[in-house]
DNA sequence: CACTTCATATAGCGTTGCTATAGGTGCTAG
DNA sequence: CTAGCACCTATAGCAACGCTATATGAAGTG
């Protein structure tokens, strides 16, 4: 099984690379293996993608396309917080499903770098978070909640990715992901005193009037009045409860 | 700076690998820069610890005891919850202090292989998580539960360490955490009662801001501000719906 | 045809983790 | 005292790694 066929070398050494990172059980996997598999030589490879990560991250990309695609087909359901619910299912059931792809979209971590593809999913969370806060159903500024459930979501998706296939829980998922969200939601009601439920009200609606602004532009205001208004309202929206 | 003195070579490859892995800022760390400056050649180090991996597990092994050394000490406080809230922070904390190390005990992940090092993490957080459970303060099982916070701790630990030091929000942390730990507690009454209007919009949104900042007004704004403040925020309110 | 530009190949550099083999050291037994 | 035996360490080198300096081919343009 090789790639010798039609296709051009750019092409041929992104499948063999995403062939063999999928079926590599762990494995590390050289250039020499993808340059082979792809039926070119090792100057070509650099020659398109500059490094081998350059060519792993364009692997990356493509996978991301296809993980965002199925997301986005079903996500305007009437309930935000359910759609959120679904994103975080299909994040896990994509790492679990090409868990070697998925380790080195998320698990590759090293100081300071960033992987670009953090950022995107972060993106994608948000913009999800947007619409529950525009419906006033969103505690927390939806930047930080996102931050917040995404990298909850990673850590239950590598930890059961560590997992021998026979022994995953994906309760773990269920259960880290409704505590995620029921905890940013508005959803709630504690019946343990209402010590914030006045402060907190502020806060919700400077939030849902934050992401409204910012879906809806309106025209009441001019451009500097209304930077200088988002940013009393965020520091608002921001405003710890504790 | 070398580790020549008379210590055994067991101890200064330890040393040595242990250094390098705390200043390598993130480049990795090969077999022989952890010989050369331990004094030894590579054979003595394989006689010891059989391999790279099996130095680096016994580098994590004592990083791990002065990890748990600390908790230990201060774990008996009276409230159970308040001791995993801790620890969850000394973890944070661990990581960020030592990102290098970290990354090497809870950051290389593959698949079915859980790294020996997370399953005695689980077996501390489960720990403080019993006694939570023999107070009547836990609404799942410490094990399920101490698996779920870790996961979302190590996430969250990952997020943290991958952004520069100096764009580093701990209140990711804190928010998390606190989002954990009270979706397992039985702090909690959810009465999943009735769903607000999703109406909302700007205008909807601003005027109950409005109100909410009259009846409780936040200190986050100085008076003069306030006022501006509430005039662009009657502005827009009574505009109407582009 | 001459010329540039892009794409691929040959060959090899420096480094990696690791090891086959052998030599040195200190101990106990005869 | 010496022979034998573990234990520990060093010399030297293998195979594989990521990557590249250099050269060759193909394609388009004047």
């Amino acid at each position: 099984m090789s790639f010798d066929g039609q296709l051009p070398p750019k092409t041929r050494l992104l499948r063999a690379a995403a062939e063999l990172l999928a079926n590599s059980a762990g494995a590390a996997v050289s250039t020499r293996q993808i340059t082979k598999l792809a039926g070119v030589t090792a100057p070509t490879l650099y020659h398109h993608f500059g490094d081998k990560e350059g060519l792993f991250d364009a692997v990356v990309a493509a996978g991301f396309e296809e993980y965002v695609a199925d997301e986005r087909d079903f996500a305007p359901s009437g309930q935000p917080l359910e759609d959120i619910r679904r994103m975080w299912d299909k994040h896990v059931q994509f790492g679990l499903k090409q868990p070697e792809l998925y380790l080195v979209m998320f698990g590759n971590i090293r100081p300071g770098s960033r992987p670009v593809i953090v950022a995107d999913a972060e993106a994608l969370m948000e913009e999800l978070l947007n619409k529950a806060a525009v419906a006033g159903q969103l505690n927390v500024p939806p930047r930080e909640a996102a931050r917040s459930i995404l990298a909850a979501n990673v850590g239950v998706t590598l930890m059961l990715i560590a997992e021998k296939a026979p022994e995953r829980n994906l309760e773990l998922s269920a259960m880290t992901r409704d505590a995620m969200i029921f905890a940013v939601s508005t959803e709630q009601a504690r019946d343990n005193g209402a010590e914030d439920s006045g402060k907190s009200s502020v806060v919700v609606a400077a939030i849902a009037l934050n992401a409204a602004l910012q879906s809806s532009h309106s025209d009441q205001l001019s451009s500097s009045e209304l930077k200088l208004f988002l940013e009393w309202l965020h520091r608002i929206s921001t405003s710890s409860t504790s």
